[in-house]
DNA sequence: CTCGTTGCAAAGGATTTGCACAAGT
DNA sequence: ACTTGTGCAAATCCTTTGCAACGAG
């Protein structure tokens, strides 16, 4: 049976930090809350938003607490990060695990069905003892679109 | 038929530069023999490679000229880069295609058969219309070494 | 009250870019 | 000669760090 996730139904953020004597502060729960609201959050998106949001309720946390925030966040299995292209990796909640698909020719990002890569994590794990981490792959190509113009080009 | 590769044979780089109006340069040549030579090389590394070489012909070329050429052979579909961790992309020859394995845990690399995501890029093409670059991609996971010694801990 | 946390500002590392000069055709 | 490519240095972009003030338990 695949899908081996560390989370079990809805993870207490604050039943986690507790485990490991560190402290649940609103900063916490908003880059949190970011992460899941947006989709494919790179961390400066994450902050914008946080700006965003500032607004209404508070102070909005500075970027190097959304980093490493992010990165608390990740240690403790509640988001995953993938890179996608160059620049900047996008984080996700863990929550509904699923696949990235990025065209390399416009930047486009889907997201696939973890299923797809059942039968490689399978051979993975016989042939290396590889688990491998769905929801941290990032599969890249080219999409329809982008092929079909490239077809009329050149 | 997977196997969708742009070169055909051993893809000359003079032919194709030519082609595009573009020059054959040392720099070029070397950039290109550096990927080769080394697997999985971040620019920062064939920069220093070549460096390195330069010793016994004429100078290395500068950094800014490693990324100007990397990203030109690239464009040729001459080499490919992948993401593998935080810092830095990897860049390798476009022949012999294999897909990247990396333990999130230790880092370490290893390769594996593309044919693995055959099915995967099936459904992929039929589902989307997206055509999967299985040079570009890159599996994260956890190697058994790291697996076990999660076990041990905690 | 006692640490973990955060904000700010500065430090760093990795890429990219502008330009004048050198090199390929 | 004409145009592209390269070296150099400065500019950017993304992230990380040091430290004093702040806030959660």
């Amino acid at each position: 049976m695949p899908h081996p996730h560390p989370s079990e139904d809805a993870p207490p953020l604050a039943e986690r930090l507790r485990a490991r004597g560190l402290r649940l502060t609103t900063q916490r729960q908003r880059v949190l809350a970011a992460v899941a609201a947006l989709e494919h959050a790179t961390p400066e998106a994450i902050a914008t938003r946080l700006r965003e949001e500032a607004g209404s309720a508070g102070a909005a946390p500075d970027t190097s607490t959304v980093y490493r925030n992010l990165e608390l966040l990740e240690r403790l299995g509640l988001v995953w990060h993938t890179h996608l292209g160059k620049g900047a990796p996008v984080y996700h909640a863990a929550e509904h695990p699923h696949l990235h698909v990025v065209c390399a020719g416009c930047g486009e990002i889907s997201s696939a069905d973890p299923a797809l890569l059942d039968g490689a994590a399978e051979r993975l794990a016989a042939d290396l003892g590889f688990q491998l981490d769905v929801g941290h792959v990032a599969l890249s190509g080219t999409c329809r679109a982008c092929r079909e113009r490239a077809g009329t080009e050149s």
